[in-house]
DNA sequence: TGTTAGCACTCGATGCCTGTGAGTGCTAAC
DNA sequence: GTTAGCACTCACAGGCATCGAGTGCTAACA
C-alpha cells in the first residue's frame, strides 16, 4: 500500500482538526467539515489504510483517530520543504522591541516573553554560546578601599564582572597601570591561555600578588561560567492550558523540568546547528516530553556564534505558525544582538 | 464564650493534623491520635465552640473541621511571640553556600533554589532595593573602536554596565582620562543629581559630546532600572504537589502570577519593613492566593538596605519550620551580601 | 473496481442508584 | 462537666443501564 494524494489530503484534514480541537477525529467529521466529496465510509477505509501505514493512532476502538508522531513528521517535513513559512508577524514582533533595550540579557528575557505570548506555548531563549572568546581589555575599577571590580572585554562582548579583593590599598591610577600591563600581556589570548599565563605573571609582577591571585581565580571561574550561557524561559504555565497536561502529575514533571535550567538548556540546544529543528514527541528523547514537541531555530550573535530560540508545546502544535514566528524572531534577535560583524 | 487553655490545645492539635494530612479532621481523630484524655464527644462540643468563635470551618456538615485563617493567625502569632523559631538548619543552609559565589545575582538565584528545596514550597528572593546610591567611580573601558563599556560603581555596589557608542575613535588612555574627570565631577552625587549635572558637563567638555550624551542616556536608564530590583523565583512547581492546587485552572492562575515578575515583586515586598511578615489566605490581598500564605523575612544588603525573602505555600503551611528556615537564610544572605558595613 | 449505504458491534462517558463510613448534633445518663 | 448512645447527614465509590460517537464489515451500486 502506498501513500497517494487523496490519503495525503485526508491526513492533512485530520491533523488540522486535531490540532484545533485536541479531540480524536472521526470519519464523519472529516467528510462533513472538510468537504472532500467523499462519504464517511470511504474516509473510513482510507483512515484504516493510514493507520496501517503508521500515520494514525486509535486511542480505543470506538474513538476517532489521532495523528501519530510519524504523521506530524511528514507534515512538518513538507512544510519545511515547500518553505511555506509566512512572514506576516514581522511587524508585530518588531513592535515588541521598540523600546531601548540593548543589554543582552534584557533582550533575551524580553524575547522569551514575546515568544511565549505570541505562540501561547512555552518559550526558551538561549544566548549565543561563547566558543573561544579572546581577551581584549582587562580593567580594574576601584570599588572600595579593599575591593575592585574586574571587567574583562573579549571580542565577543563583556564577561560578567566580579568584585575581587585587593591587598594593599591602591588608588585608581595604580589600578589603571596594572590594568594596562595586564591588557598588554594578555590581549589576544583565549581565557584558557590567559589562565595558563597567569602564574608566570604573578611571579614577575611581584608586589601585586594578591590582586593577581584573585584575578587568576576569577579567570578560572569565568572560563567555566562562560560555557553556560544565559537562558530565559517564558510562559511555562501556558502548557497547562492544553488538555494534554490536565493531569497534575504530568504537569508537575514538566514544570520541574522547566526549572532545572541546565538540563533544559541541553535539551533546547540539542546537538545540531541547523537553522530549524523540529523534534516531535519521542524524538525529543526526554521522557517528560513524550507528548510534547520542541521547535527550535538559531540566530547569530556577535561574532557569528549561534544562539538558540525554542518553543515547547503539545505534539499537536500549530507548527506552521510557530515556525513562522520563530523565523521572524530569529531575524530580530540577529539584528539586535549580532548584526554588526556581518553587515559590514 | 471565651478561649481557654483546653480549647487552645485542641485547636493546636487540629492545626497540626490538618497541616500534616490536608484532610478535614474529625473529633475522633483528635481524641485518639493526640491523647487528650477526653472522649470524642467532648472534643465535639469544644469543636462546636471553636467553630462559633470563628477558628474552625466545616466544608460540609458530615466532614471534619479545618482551621480557618483566623486560627492560623492565632497560631502564628503565638509562634512569633514565644519566639520558638528554631536554629537547627543553620548548618544545612551554610553548606549550600559553600562554593565561591560572590556575584549578587548568583547568590540570589541560588538562595531561591535552596529555599524552595528546603521548604518544598515556592520561594522568592528579592535583592535589596536601591535607595539612593551615591556615585563613586565612573569608568569607560574600550570594547571596540566604536564602543565602550560604562562601569559605574556606587557606595552600594556596581550598577549594571552597558555598552555605549563613542564618536571619534579613542584609545584606552583617552577614555581613562575622561573617566577620571567624570569621576572627579560626579563623585558623591546620587544618580539623579548626576543626571542633572550632565548637561553642564557636556557643554564644558566639548569635543567629547557623543560619549557624554550616550552616558547621559545611560545614567537616566540606570536611574530607573535601579529601582526595580533583581528577583529570583524557585520551586514554582512545588505548589502542584499539594492537593489544594490539584485543580488545573487554579494552578494555572497561580503559576501565571508567578511569571508576572513585577506584580510578584510588589506582593512579596508588601508594604511594611518588619523582620517577619506572615500573610494568611485573604490577608494576602491577592485573589489568586486566597488559599495561600506568604511568609517573608528581610535581610540587610550592602549599606543596610532591606532585601526580602519569601515563601509561598498553601495556608496549611508548616509555619514553624518555614519561619526558622527563613530566619537562617536571612542571616546567611546578610552575611554574604551585606555584612561588611555593619561588622566594621 | 472504487464508492457508498446499512448494520452490528465496541467502548468510553454519563447519569442514576445504593451502600458505606466518617463525622456531626443532640439527648440523656453518669 | 463529661460521656455514651443514637439518629442523621453527606461525600464518595461501586455497580449498572443507557447513550452515542465511531468503527469494521458486507453487500449493493455506478
Amino acid at each position: 500500500m502506498e501513500m497517494d494524494e487523496r490519503k495525503m489530503r485526508i491526513l492533512q484534514a485530520i491533523i488540522d482538526d486535531y490540532v484545533l480541537t485536541g479531540v480524536p477525529v472521526g470519519s464523519r467529521t472529516i467528510s462533513r467539515k472538510y468537504d472532500m466529496g467523499l462519504s464517511s465510509a470511504t474516509i473510513r477505509n482510507e483512515m484504516s489504510d493510514l493507520e496501517e501505514l503508521g500515520f494514525l493512532d486509535q486511542p480505543h476502538v470506538s474513538a476517532g483517530r489521532i495523528p501519530s508522531a510519524k504523521a506530524y513528521r511528514l507534515y512538518v517535513d513538507t512544510l519545511l520543504q515547500t518553505g511555506k513559512i509566512r512572514d506576516d508577524n514581522e511587524e508585530t514582533i518588531r513592535r515588541h522591541f521598540s523600546g531601548r533595550i540593548h543589554q543582552m540579557e534584557d533582550v533575551i528575557d524580553h524575547a522569551a516573553q514575546v515568544l511565549s505570548t505570541l505562540t501561547r506555548y512555552t518559550a526558551v531563549v538561549l544566548s549565543p554560546k561563547g566558543a573561544q572568546p579572546r581577551l581584549q581589555t582587562v580593567q580594574l575599577v576601584p570599588v572600595s578601599s579593599e575591593t575592585a571590580l574586574v571587567v574583562i572585554v573579549t571580542d565577543m562582548g563583556v564577561i560578567r564582572d566580579s568584585v575581587i579583593r585587593i591587598g594593599n590599598q591602591m588608588d585608581s591610577d595604580t589600578l589603571y597601570a596594572i590594568s594596562r600591563t595586564l591588557t598588554g600581556e594578555l590581549r589576544g589570548m583565549t581565557l584558557q591561555e590567559a589562565c595558563e599565563r597567569m602564574p608566570a605573571l604573578i611571579s614577575r609582577m611581584y608586589g601585586n600578588d594578591e590582586v593577581l591571585r584573585e584575578l587568576y581565580g576569577f579567570l578560572n571561574e569565568g572560563q567555566q561560567s562562560n560555557q553556560r550561557a544565559h537562558m530565559a524561559v517564558g510562559g511555562t504555565s501556558n502548557i497547562l492550558a492544553y488538555p494534554e497536561y490536565s493531569d497534575v502529575d504530568k504537569a508537575r514533571n514538566f514544570l520541574s523540568l522547566m526549572e532545572t535550567r541546565d538540563k533544559l538548556a541541553d535539551i533546547i540546544r540539542g546537538n545540531n546547528e541547523m537553522s530549524f529543528t523540529v523534534r516531535i514527541g519521542p524524538e525529543t528523547g526526554v521522557p517528560e516530553m513524550v507528548d510534547c514537541s520542541i521547535v527550535t531555530a538559531t540566530y547569530s550573535g556577535r561574532g557569528g556564534q549561534q544562539g538558540t530560540i525554542g518553543v515547547i508545546g503539545p505534539t499537536r502544535m500549530r507548527y506552521s505558525s510557530v515556525l513562522s514566528i520563530l523565523n521572524m524572531m530569529g531575524r530580530q534577535l540577529t539584528d539586535l544582538l549580532g548584526g554588526e560583524d556581518e553587515n559590514k
